[in-house]
RNA sequence: GGCGGGUUGGCGGAGAGGUUACGCAGCGGAUUGCAAAUCCGUGUAGACCGGUUCGAUUCCGGUACCCGCCUCCA
């Protein structure tokens, strides 16, 4: 069996990744707060670590493998946006929902095994957090449960930072009922305004890192293999959900290897909401750029990389998808293995850079049904529907360019054949002519509608 | 201020202590009615200063610069 290497944030250090249970192997990736349309910030967790999941389902087994991502329906951003948009929480997070369904989709990306929502786990939240005040790591003041950091020795551990250097140039809310400054919220109150639920310490709703814990406890465990999600969620909300959940279990370990994806920037800035510098998934599909040409940009860098979208990358990596997809549907799209070298190249810490070299070079060695599958476990489909239905018109259109160049030939006049070929490639498809035959094929830009004066 | 990551050729971007990364662009050639595509060939690197080594872009230390986290964030 292929031994997949990951590196592991915990322990800052590439590790040979042994699952708890071959049979079940478990991950929980950090899904969206759900009030507005994904960035393409957002979009990069979900295909690398889509891209884990294909490979841990490649080498463990389809049924293997158990892959939870969240969605947070329930958050004070999610309030503030349906108040000033006059719309129901519940309508806003719906709508959302589907929008990121529609837009993950377009990127290629499979469907977890489980997308629990925060709102249908508020009573194991409260389970857990009754858990934790009776075992001493938290405390209930003022209508707020807090977690006590102080109580837990190891707090600030997976973000390298002990709770007194955090102290020193720390910016933390000013709580006079905290114990301490970097205690954080598992429970708050809500006024009426605001959703609620009951709970031992009035009407209120959970803090921000408590669902994570909850759910992830829930659906995969107390103890599971990887937990997933961008690097800027490392501190504050892993290093709570860390603390939170090996509090409440503490023989159980919790997650036990962790990733962190590093950010997609804008011009050497980190995109993000707050610095107001980020275009969505949707602005990319409506831009006409396909979701395999946003997925094949981003596995061109290293997940551990910053990366930066550019319109020259997205040119490129649509002419690189345009030539593999041409390989596969000259062979009918035949079947083939997956390539050895694309998987090595994946189990040795995602490195989709590398498997992509090897793709390009199964490209170069012409073989059209290994390319098709090996492409297909980085989630690259390269049988094309569209252009497969393009091909009928094309043909015809083929035949009339032949005949007319044929008789230029002779006639040594090429004004007819000329025209028409310019015709054919302001309709972005590309004219190969050799001596003997012309072939039509439609490029990233292909548009049908312009050909139909030319038949 | 504390903690972490980075700096590779025109651009993007990997691996490896010694042998070509790769892609795009460029240049030369084959091919073509002209092209396109394809194929062949080819130049340009490793921020800076030290150290270890027979040999470092790769390991170690320092300097500079960049980025991220420490506040909502993927």
């Amino acid at each position: 069996m292929v031994t997949i290497r990951l590196h592991n944030s915990l322990t800052r250090k590439k590790e040979a990744f042994t699952p708890l249970d071959p049979a079940d192997v478990r991950m929980y990736v950090c899904g969206p707060t759900v009030y507005d349309r994904a960035h393409l910030g957002n979009a990069r967790p979900v295909v690398v670590f889509d891209t884990l999941f294909r490979l841990l389902r490649h080498v463990y087994g389809d049924k293997a493998v158990t892959y939870v991502r969240n969605f947070t329906d329930v958050d004070d951003k999610i309030n503030a946006r349906a108040a000033e948009a006059g719309r129901s929480i519940g309508e806003i997070t719906e709508e959302t929902i589907a929008w990121y369904h529609q837009d993950m989709d377009a990127l290629g990306t499979l469907r977890p095994t489980h997308e629990p929502r925060a709102t249908g786990y508020i009573a194991q939240m409260i389970a857990m957090i009754e858990r934790l005040i009776a075992r001493g790591h938290a405390y209930p003041v003022a209508g707020h449960v807090l977690f006590d950091v102080r109580s837990y020795p190891a707090y600030g551990r997976l973000s390298g930072r002990s709770v007194d250097d955090m102290l020193a140039g720390a910016r933390v809310e000013v709580a006079p009922f905290k114990r301490d400054p970097m205690d954080f919220v598992l429970w708050k109150p809500s006024d009426a305004s605001l959703p609620g639920w009951p709970s031992p310490w009035g009407r209120g709703r959970p803090g921000w890192h408590i669902e994570c814990s909850a759910m992830s406890h829930e659906l995969l465990g107390a103890s599971f293999d990887i937990h997933g999600g961008g690097l800027d969620l490392q501190f504050p909300h892993h290093e709570n959900e860390i603390a939170q959940s090996c509090c409440a279990f503490p023989d159980a370990g919790f997650a036990r290897y962790w990733l962190h994806n590093e950010m997609v920037q804008v011009e050497g800035k980190k995109m993000s909401k707050s610095l107001g510098n980020f275009f969505t998934v949707r602005d990319l599909l409506d831009q006409g750029w396909p979701g395999a040409v946003i997925r094949l940009v981003m596995l061109q860098t290293h997940y551990r990389s910053p990366m930066d979208w550019t319109e020259e990358k997205a040119r490129e990596a649509s002419v690189r998808l345009q030539k593999w997809r041409q390989r596969v549907q000259e062979r009918g799209g035949e079947k083939g293995v997956v390539d050895p070298g694309v998987v090595s190249a994946l189990a040795d810490d995602l490195n989709t850079s590398l498997a992509l070299t090897r793709l390009h070079a199964i490209w170069r060695d012409k073989d059209a049904g290994r390319l098709r599958d090996s492409a297909y476990l980085l989630g690259l489909d390269l049988i094309d529907q569209e252009v497969h239905q393009a091909q009928p018109c094309l043909g015809a259109l083929a035949e009339k360019l032949a005949a007319t160049r044929e008789i230029a030939l002779s006639t040594k006049d090429f004004s007819t054949v000329d025209a028409l070929k310019r015709a054919i490639m302001a309709a972005g498809v590309e004219v190969r002519m050799s001596r003997t035959e012309v072939k039509l094929v439609p490029g990233p830009d292909f548009d049908p509608a312009k050909l139909e004066t030319l038949k």
